[in-house]
DNA sequence: CAGGGAAGTCGAAGCGCTTCGACTATCCGG
DNA sequence: CCGGATAGTCGAAGCGCTTCGACTTCCCTG
């Protein structure tokens, strides 16, 4: 294995400043740095990360907490995860996954045992157990969601109220006057996952405000639950011209029934989707489309982290994505 | 913080003591060991990783590298990963996160910073530019997938020919004569991905063996794209009865598409996929399937991996997951 | 031209752990 | 009753790195 004092030795310098070229924590000559940093790829020098971390309290890792049971789209899930990794080792850090089977005790264990420096956690619950081990282990943290107390807590999450809301200004603009909003599992409800709720209840004073009648119904993503679901909601509202649907697994099922019942999309019936970008540009015909920035959210995430790592102070508590409408062919002016 | 100085202060013990309480690499008396135990507790000791790490030159965390640009199935990657990541906690290691797109420098740095102790490598293309590098650093890895020469490697995977195989004898068993495969995209073959190949030969031997008519088809999973490879096998095929479907993202389409051409499963032609088993579950009619198990593979790969920690030797070079056929309603004889 | 600060470098002291050799006590067979 | 295992414990030497204080130049300012 290749230390510092093998680099210090071919430069002939002592290891003391090879460490400073390597953090830039002192000024160097520039011909010293040079000199060093020809010797370290002729060597193919790598710190070591455990002599590091020790002898600096800081591991340059953070953890990744995914949640093991979800009712989570999978495919988000991965975009998050990946744009975690890459952004962070932007930021000269690498990534621990831990999912949460190991339960509130793994935060605590990877904390205590300084295998990482902070934490992102994904998918917080209302009332979730994993927020009183944060604030006791005093471990830098952002949430991706937020919990029904984030006092003292960096959060981060999407703007599901203003997204709810652009599909209702949306279809609004468009003239429909009857909409219905077609969202997750009444599982999802139940758990308290605040995202849920936080949309429906755009949803609501979007309608309210622009004066369009609404209904909202909660589906499972089975082919046979949307087909259900759809025909009571046109059984019950024969004047509805506009969709809204914010269940990944429900769009293909969806589409697939309006096809059944003969109701032409857009001609008869607008759709606009709250799911990934890739998913909406997949499906026939092309969903307008309020796509979820996973991608960003990531990236900010791990950017908020950062900031608690360096400066302590200044990062804000509470981060919204805004949502943005990517038009697409399943959105149109109701039918006369 | 508390370190392992603390602890055996508090037991009244040498710190040496301590450590050989938690490593187990001598013997202790049983009334020492219980006493250090306590102190553990009370004082709610975790060993530092990096001071562990530097002195055992062993950091207890695995590498996952996780394809980045993928034609694999999203839910698929993420089983494997929360596997991996499950069976290496039971392991008492730790898992950390990299994503392809730092490349095969990704692989050196962690190795030679000593930040990982062994790597698990996921799809593996025939001519793997990570294989070099693996070879190079002398990193104990797991391969899943398997390289064009597997020669001094780890590697693992689902046996592939026998799915195809299984799928062939199934419904050759219920008396089809002439059926078709419907693959990953093109792109697939041409990428290099060893599965696509052996379950196409795998195929290909199975009904050769079985005497049986048979095409194959690569397919994109678009809707337009599923349905145009359907219609066209039905026209060059009009004996078609059966139909093997390799290709997760096609599953829906297809069903869809046969709906549409009002050829009834498993009436008029039967169905048999090869996919996870909550996909063949979600749709209808529920599908016969060859389940890929990416739970046991995440978990083979770990289970070898640490084999090769503690024995270095005797680990085997190849291991083929052994396939087997989950009924559904999907398949049944062909019309007389 | 003296004095002070900045720039550049070094030596040494740890960071918290594992592990090796050494030491004591105990027990066994001859 | 003695020599030699065996069990149980300790002390000390690192593992490879960062960081602090100290030292030497050199340059600028009054």
């Amino acid at each position: 294995m290749v230390t510092i004092a093998d680099v210090a030795k071919h430069a002939g310098v002592s290891p003391s400043t090879v460490s400073y070229v390597l953090s830039g924590k002192r000024s160097i000559s520039e011909q010293t740095r040079s000199r060093v940093e020809e010797s370290i790829s002729a060597l193919g020098y790598h710190p070591h990360a455990g002599a590091r971390s020790l002898a600096s309290s800081r591991a340059n890792v953070i953890a990744l907490v995914l949640p093991l049971r979800t009712d989570m789209h999978v495919p988000i899930l991965m975009q998050f995860a990946t744009s975690v990794v890459t952004a962070a080792r932007e930021h000269d850090h690498d990534v621990l996954l831990l999912t949460n089977d190991e339960g509130p005790d793994g935060l605590r264990r990877v904390a205590r045992s300084a295998l990482v420096d902070a934490v992102i956690v994904m998918d917080i619950e209302l009332n979730d157990s994993r927020v009183p081990v944060l604030r006791e282990v005093g471990l830098p943290a952002v949430l991706i969601g937020f919990p029904a107390d984030p006092a003292g807590l960096t959060c981060v999450d999407w703007d599901f109220v203003a997204a709810a809301a652009r599909c209702v200004d949306h279809l609004a603009d468009l003239g429909h006057r009857e909409i219905a909003f077609i969202g997750p599992p009444s599982a999802v409800f139940a758990r308290g996952t605040g995202f849920a709720q936080r949309t429906t209840s755009g949803f609501e004073s979007a309608v309210a405000r622009r004066g369009v009648r609404a209904t909202v119904r909660p589906c499972d993503p089975s082919h046979s639950a949307v087909r259900d679901t759809v025909k009571r909601l046109f059984d019950d509202h024969p004047a509805l011209t506009g969709l809204i649907v914010h269940n990944e697994a429900a769009v293909a099922p969806l589409l697939e029934t309006l096809r059944g019942l003969g109701r032409h999309v857009p001609q008869h019936v607008s759709v606009v989707a709250m799911c990934p970008e890739d998913l909406a540009g997949q499906v026939s015909p092309r969903l307008t489309a309020v796509p979820i920035p996973a991608e960003e959210i990531g990236r900010r995430a791990v950017e908020l982290l950062m900031g608690k790592l360096e400066r302590a102070a200044g990062v804000p508590p509470a981060t919204l994505i805004a949502p943005h409408l990517l038009p697409g062919e399943s959105t149109a002016a109701p039918p006369a």
